[in-house]
DNA sequence: GTGTGATCATCG
DNA sequence: CGATGATCACAC
């Protein structure tokens, strides 16, 4: 493992240093990393959802914080840790960006936050099952990915059906399934917040917000097939 | 509230 | 038992 302090840890120059980076973390423990950065391990993620991402974060030098940017800005690289079972299939779906609810017309899949975060992602497999204590998960192999032109054309043609339900004030009948490979499904700290969106006669209304996330099948099938790589 | 990081937990 | 809907923490 390289010696990393546990203070700021510098951004990679290039995709091959970030990969290095992130090859050098597989096989260690969470119980591991954590020590090394003199981090408290909760007992499970019940309250600490987001904690494994932000651990691989720090050791691998993301930048952007929570701007609507990918984490190695510099070199546009989205940085996803994904939850894995024993076989290597994903045990979560995969947040992807909120959805804008108004404000729309025009956007193009080409334009979208979407197309834009999956450009290039570095996937992070970790052990995910709940009976492995938080301490005991180990990090995988990270795989550095585009989406081919399958992939892409999922990607585009879910996106457009669900932004037409987005335009055409659809918003409070759609459920997480619709899409093939993307779904929109709540994001939000619970179900009283509120963010505003359009209805079928084009007034403001109030809503629950709405995320981009792709199904398990998508996911499971890109690590699989770039596993070897 | 919005956006980051996500996983939880209930229900069919 | 898996997918959908709900939720947790934090920065700003």
């Amino acid at each position: 493992m390289i010696n990393f302090s546990t203070m700021s840890i510098s951004q990679p120059a290039n995709e091959r240093e970030l990969l290095l980076r992130a090859q050098s973390l597989a096989g260690f423990s969470l119980g591991e990393l954590a020590g090394h950065a003199n981090k408290i391990i909760p007992n499970n993620l019940n309250r600490s959802k987001g904690w494994i991402g932000k651990l691989i974060e720090m050791y691998l030098g993301a930048s952007a914080g929570n701007k609507p940017e990918p984490d190695f800005t510099a070199i546009g690289v989205e940085l996803k840790t994904i939850p894995i079972d024993n076989y290597g299939r994903p045990l979560q779906t995969t947040f992807v960006c909120v959805a804008q609810l108004t404000g729309n017309s025009g956007i193009t899949w080409e334009a979208s936050y979407v197309r834009y975060k999956l450009t290039r992602v570095l996937w992070i497999p970790v052990e995910g099952q709940r009976e492995i204590p938080l301490s005991q998960r180990r990090i995988g192999n990270p795989i550095l990915w585009s989406p081919d032109a399958t992939e892409l054309l999922q990607l585009k043609s879910d996106w457009e059906e669900l932004m037409d339900l987005i335009v055409l004030g659809k918003v409070t009948s759609i459920t997480a399934s619709y899409g093939e490979v993307l779904q929109l499904r709540p994001k939000a700290a619970n179900n009283l917040a509120v963010t505003t969106a359009i209805d079928d006669l084009g007034k403001i209304i109030n809503t629950i917000p709405l995320g981009f996330y792709l199904k398990k099948t998508f996911t499971s099938k890109l690590l699989s097939s770039n596993f070897f790589i």
